[in-house]
DNA sequence: CGTCGGTCGTAC
DNA sequence: GACGTACGACCGACGT
């Protein structure tokens, strides 16, 4: 190397081509293709590090024609036309190129080539020396001793020399050479029946083409007719060949010079393309010794009146402005406000503290005083809010007896219909994901562990920064991701209409709770006690001495080791598994497998249901107040915790006296509403199937329908167990499940099974049609939607452990199904609660599980109101078979179905 | 004493 | 390994 670093050029567009290839196609977790990004970027990263050039240029071919496609049709004519894969990358790696602060160049109408062939002969004629980075062998014809070519991928580094040893011809031989040989991917037509040999040994003879033109009758032989039958060829090969060094370009006298690093945009860049290890290597932006984003923010505690009014006043200006409430704890029920905060303008935030409470806090604004001036804002439907899981912070209002109205975004909501796949999305995540910046997390701030303080005794100084950041992040996150949703297909209606409409619905749902009969569960609980008691003895004797009857471990070494039972199946882990299906098929050979799952079913009765459930009552209300959570199940189902209501018992007797503790409050009725086979209804409305489309328009049982289609038989002759197999295969459909998955359910022959599953598809070809056109259409778009554009992105779906990508194939099958039926069932929610609130009826709505919904219902108002609420769910969708409502009623939960 | 992975079981 | 989506209990290993 000399002594003044060279001017380096970079040929973009060769190790685009180059990285997309040769690089494993990796994926940001939404499914956007990232490799090609990360593998020029690398390499530019890598070139600088080695030659810390002062002046350089990153060249990339332009859109449209160039000269060399008027000069020669067929120039680049049979190349296949850029993939779409990589096609997308490029934006985003422009977008890099020139924050990083690297000179970009495109120049239309010429390519990439020559626009490095006249920077580097410009350059060499005044003295400088040049590096040229490509990966490109053509341009082998700007080496001189000022001009060195350097493949940064492979290490290769060519002076005049290297391209001797590496061609057999100096570089001012290469054009010739290369128009000799041709190349079918530039479409050099060449001379047919030359190749790399005969060029170099022709070029060392004669010197050049002239020289070689004027020898061609001396040469023989079929080539040498080759030769000579190409003439006019040779020359048109030699001008594609010829790489331009005298390109017009305009160029201020500082286009060269880099400039420095954009280091936040790079990193909102790096964080959205998920490309951590570039991220890695960022320069800190302080947040390790400051608290709170890189940006410049001002953040103001209130804690006088007349910044109040400022506030207060600014936020009745404001188009938008997000809010946030710090709370004591996270039972919503329960929780009580420590501060609010707000913010109307990226960057600026407020944090008013209302109950802080530790030795020294500082005099603080009266809560319910500055609740009262709030409220007009809080309660107003026409001024908007933003927030980050609002839900939360409407049930914390109305604790203080504040009906928090006009929730107009939510950015918990906007980051999962963007990307449902992603598992977090809490705000420390999602600002993490789409802004870059790492806020400060809770524990920072309240400590983890036993030392956890609650927010009220925190200090304000730490309290106050970190409570503003939240509303300053959340007004920026929806600045961030509402546009997207906007540019991405439907989503923008899933968000506006169904899910910011559904949060008033859940907050009501979930505060009005439902009522236990605890005495009941009590009663249960020790009956419980006493039957596993029982049963805990005789296995104890069944075992030859006692041991833990909850622990796999210990049940794995007596019944595999001690008695020696088969092994039927191993877990994943290739322990010996003792889950139920393998218990089950060892009750024959030794009474205690079957001890177990007695104890099994009661153990889990009583530790799940009837001991927890009496616990999360609240005491306030007498009921137990769920949570419905609306970002995390990735189809677009809800989910419940505290108690999760969504998984009470019901398929045994045993589970379903469970049920009988859910009760109404006097004078009221259960009333449950279920739609009846929706994610089949729903596979026949997407696959078109003729066949299954008639069974439910005729409103066929359809196990039956199904049964007597694949087996052969008339409706009334299908057996229990043919029903049963029946079943068993619509419900294996729905999951994408296999001929394996299928034999296992039913204890047949995989060879049985598959047959079953032949002869569906035989009889529903529309549902085989169906499942191939979501398979590739997945593996195209790199997600699946459901009926109303909703999407699940499947970046797995092209992974090349087969096990990953069939795991993302199943998903492909079941969310359009799943995600359509969680759709539905929102829909028919809005609907009915609208229905509620035009109505004055009492009823309240109070759970959802899935496909189902379950009113209490005054007992005099059942007539009247159950007909509008099942019209609610049968006409949430319109889709080509209908939908259909069971419906029933009693004094508890178990009675109602 | 808390956390976390593994296993199992409940629902739709 | 082999059936999708969840939540949660219990065990036992590990770290403080």
């Amino acid at each position: 190397m000399s002594d003044a670093p060279p001017l380096v050029l970079v040929d973009g567009s060769s190790y685009l081509y180059r990285a997309f290839h040769a690089l494993p196609p990796l994926t940001s977790s939404n499914g956007e293709p990232t490799g090609a990004v990360l593998g020029v970027l690398n390499m530019l990263q890598k070139l600088i590090t080695e030659y810390e050039p002062e002046r350089m240029a990153v060249v990339f071919d332009a859109r449209g024609k160039t000269f060399r496609d008027e000069m020669f049709e067929a120039y680049k004519a049979n190349r296949p036309p850029m993939p779409d894969d990589l096609r997308v990358q490029i934006d985003p790696l422009l977008d890099a190129i020139e924050a990083m602060g690297l000179p970009l160049l495109r120049e239309p109408g010429v390519e990439a080539d020559d626009v490095i062939g006249t920077l580097a002969s410009q350059a060499a004629e005044a003295g400088a020396s040049v590096l040229v980075s490509t990966g490109d062998k053509d341009m082998a014809q700007l080496v001189s001793d000022k001009v060195t070519l350097v493949n940064t991928m492979t290490g290769n580094r060519l002076d005049p020399i290297g391209v001797e040893e590496k061609f057999g011809v100096r570089p001012d031989q290469i054009i010739d050479y290369l128009a000799l040989v041709g190349d079918t991917s530039d479409n050099i037509p060449g001379v047919p029946k030359v190749g790399p040999k005969t060029a170099t040994k022709w070029l060392s003879q004669y010197g050049d083409i002239e020289g070689i033109k004027s020898h061609a009758e001396d040469i023989a032989g079929k080539v040498g007719e080759s030769l000579r039958d190409n003439f006019e060829q040779l020359d048109l090969s030699r001008k594609l060949a010829t790489i331009v060094c005298n390109v017009k370009m305009n160029l201020d006298s500082d286009a060269l010079a880099r400039t420095e690093p954009d280091v936040e945009r790079l990193r909102s860049l790096y964080t959205r393309l998920e490309l951590t290890s570039l991220l890695r290597n960022l320069p800190e932006s302080g947040e390790s010794s400051e608290p709170g984003p890189a940006t410049d923010v001002c953040y103001e505690t209130v804690t006088d009146e007349d910044s109040l009014v400022a506030w207060i006043e600014r936020l009745s200006q404001s188009e938008l402005f997000a809010f946030d409430t710090e709370t004591d704890s996270l039972d919503y029920m329960q929780a009580r406000i420590v501060g609010v905060s707000f913010s109307c303008e990226s960057g600026a935030a407020a944090y008013v503290p209302l109950a802080h409470d530790y030795p020294g806090a500082p005099d603080q604004l009266d809560c319910n005083e500055v609740l009262e001036r709030l409220r007009p804002v809080l309660e107003n439907p026409e001024r908007p809010k933003v927030g980050h899981h609002l839900k939360y912070d409407a049930h914390i209002l109305e604790n203080h007896g504040i009906r928090l109205a006009g929730i107009r975004h939510d950015t918990m909501l906007e980051s999962y219909v963007l990307n449902s796949t992603a598992t977090r999305h809490d705000m420390d995540s999602v600002a993490s994901r789409y802004l870059g910046v790492s806020t400060t997390s809770y524990s920072e701030v309240a400590g983890k562990g036993a030392k956890q303080l609650t927010f009220n005794q925190v200090p304000l100084e730490q309290a106050a920064p970190y409570a503003a950041e939240d509303a300053d992040i959340t007004l920026r996150l929806h600045g961030a991701l509402y546009p997207r949703l906007r540019d991405t297909g439907r989503l923008a209606a899933i968000y506006d209409d169904m899910e910011i409409p559904l949060i008033p619905v859940l907050q009501r749902m979930e505060r009005t709770g439902v009522r236990l009969d605890v005495a009941m569960l009590e009663r249960q609980g020790s009956e419980l006690a006493r039957e596993m008691n029982v049963i805990q003895q005789s296995a104890y004797e069944a075992a030859g001495g006692p041991f833990n009857l909850g622990s796999p471990k210990q049940l794995q070494e007596i019944l595999f080791e001690r008695l020696g039972l088969p092994v039927v199946r191993k877990t994943p882990k290739g322990q010996p598994s003792t889950a139920e299906d393998v218990l089950e098929e060892l009750t024959g050979q030794h009474e205690l497998p079957g001890l177990i799952l007695s104890h099994r079913e009661l153990a889990k009765l009583k530790s799940t249901y009837t001991d927890k459930l009496p616990l999360q009552v609240d005491p306030g209300t007498g009921r137990v107040h769920t949570s419905y959570h609306q970002a995390v199940a990735a189809t677009g189902r809800l989910s419940s915790s505290d108690p999760n209501l969504q998984n009470i018992p019901v398929r045994t007797p045993q589970g379903r006296r469970i049920r009988q503790a859910f009760v109404p409050e006097a004078g009221h009725i259960l009333v449950a509403a279920d739609y009846s086979q929706i994610e089949l209804r729903i596979m026949a409305h997407l696959s078109g199937d003729k066949g299954l489309i008639s069974a439910f328009r005729d409103d066929k049982d359809i196990h039956r329908a199904t049964a007597a289609e694949v087996f052969g038989v008339d409706q009334d002759a299908v057996s229990t167990d043919q029903r049963r197999s029946a079943k068993a295969i619509n419900f294996g459909l729905i999951y994408g499940m296999s001929a394996f998955g299928l034999a296992r359910q039913l204890n047949v022959e995989r060879s049985a099974a598959q047959e079953y599953v032949d002869l569906y598809f035989a009889r529903y070809p529309g549902v085989r049609d169906y499942m191939d056109r979501t398979r590739a259409q997945a593996k195209d778009d790199g997600f699946v939607e459901t009926v109303f554009g909703r999407r699940l992105y499947l970046p797995d779906i092209r992974a090349r452990n087969p096990q990953r990508r069939q795991y993302a194939e199943r998903s492909a099958i079941n969310a359009p199904m799943q995600g359509t039926a969680a759709d539905i069932i929102k829909i028919a929610m809005l609907r009915a609660s609208e229905w509620l609130e035009n109505n004055e009826t009492g009823v309240r709505l109070i759970m959802q599980v899935h496909d189902e919904l379950v009113f209490e219902v005054p007992i005099d108002k059942v007539d009247d109101v159950v007909p509008p609420l099942l019209e609610c769910m049968s006409e949430a969708a319109d889709l080509e078979v209908p939908l259909k409502v069971d419906c029933g009623q009693g004094a508890n939960w178990d009675e109602a179905h």
